[in-house]
DNA sequence: CTCCTAAGTGGCACAATGCACATATGTTAA
DNA sequence: TTAACATATGTGCATTGTGCCACTTAGGAG
């Protein structure tokens, strides 16, 4: 039982888990079953269970591990939202995560649940999100694009193995921009978070591609 | 009282409030009175008070208003930091914020108070620091130093007309590294977001310097 | 063998940077 | 009165990074 009185508010942890499909930056959202914001679609969330979540982060974890069926590698704090007209069960503190899942993994997360479970375009999602997750996602999109223009490389959103076009094409995904494909390769081929995987190429209707794979120990 | 149990987690809003003398990055310190961590020097905090708080920053800056003269303008939020271990009453969530002060207001600061009251160099504050707080600093820093690497301007640490030797003598506290005068100056003549007072100088033993002012409306 | 597609490379103008040096303008001291 | 001095302000140049665009290369499809 939340607290129904305002001696202490009510602590959760939201996660925005991204996927980017084709050029397109995608964002988890289920619809939840419950009241308040029954129906409404929201990011995925659970509320702070002090004798069981080691910390926050833990929180969110749990949040993601009823919905998909995929361990998370990367978990990173966006910010913490809070008041009391945020949530209508009174003075609620939400605590902001984001993930990255790789292409690869994308359509291995729905579960056997009461609630429905879509992607949506993270840009906009095409609806009203519950509570402030609206605000909350445009804040998780910030965050990432902010990485990424600062040259940090999305690996995480990566499969094992890709080309470097493919991991052109997520950048653009998040930075809702193209890039120049000369100045994109200049920039990373000599990155020490890519590793170029000898003698092996990706196929295809045209010259073959290059395969890379992230550094070990990378971390976005 | 704070919560005894496990049930519900104590909330609380830490404050890192900068200020640069000479050129030293310092940050404040009080050194707590009460137990837990008594005699100890900490950052500014307060616990949370759903029923006068409108939200944690607002949490953020009774904190402060219990501690310093001056209202702080710019309050931004770094982090959260979250668990059952970082504090001795049981599971605990703080939410931290950072503030700049101005150089001119850097010696109005102490108030009557139970607490001891004192600036220390924020890349070594000199003590364990109580609870996380030694952690929370050392991530305020690097937030700090990373945005000023993003070329942003400390401006809220100057008072309100300065030399740009003086904005050069901020960064070079908080990024703890000397900066090309020439790259400094070219860089930032030509910056929107500062604005030359007209025939105003600052005066010594030398060629008078050109005063500046921050852009109206600006935030860091 | 030729065409198509995407991979991968190279050139050039321009901007940002690091560094050395030059000039300006006040105070201070002989 | 004048020279020494300290800091402000500006210039020149080599190096490196970036944006833009054209070109070459290596496969498959027909």
């Amino acid at each position: 039982m939340p607290p129904s009185s305002l001696l202490y508010p009510l602590v959760s942890a939201d996660v925005a888990l991204f996927g980017v499909d084709g050029d397109v930056l995608q964002v988890l959202l289920i619809q939840r079953a419950l009241e308040p914001e029954a129906r409404r679609w929201a990011l995925p969330g659970a509320v702070l269970k002090p004798e069981t979540d080691r910390d926050l982060e833990a929180t969110a974890r749990r949040a993601l591990r009823d919905k998909i069926t995929v361990e998370i590698p990367h978990l990173e704090q966006v910010g913490t939202f809070s008041g009391k007209d945020r949530d209508p069960r009174g003075w609620a503190i939400a605590v902001l995560f984001y993930a990255l899942l790789p292409r690869d993994k994308i359509n291995a997360v729905v579960k056997n649940k009461v609630e429905a479970v879509k992607w949506a375009d993270a840009a906009k999602p095409g609806h009203r999100l519950a509570f402030d997750h609206g605000q909350q996602l445009a804040k998780a999109v910030q965050v990432l694009h902010d990485k990424v223009d600062r040259h940090s490389l999305p690996l995480h959103l990566m499969p094992e193995r890709f080309t470097l076009t493919e991991l052109q094409r997520a950048c653009e995904a998040i930075l809702g921009r193209s890039l120049d494909k000369s100045v994109f390769r200049r920039r990373f081929t000599t990155s020490k978070d890519l590793v170029k995987i000898p003698n092996e190429f990706a196929a295809g209707p045209q010259r073959p591609a290059q395969l890379y794979r992230a550094r070990e120990g990378f971390v976005f």
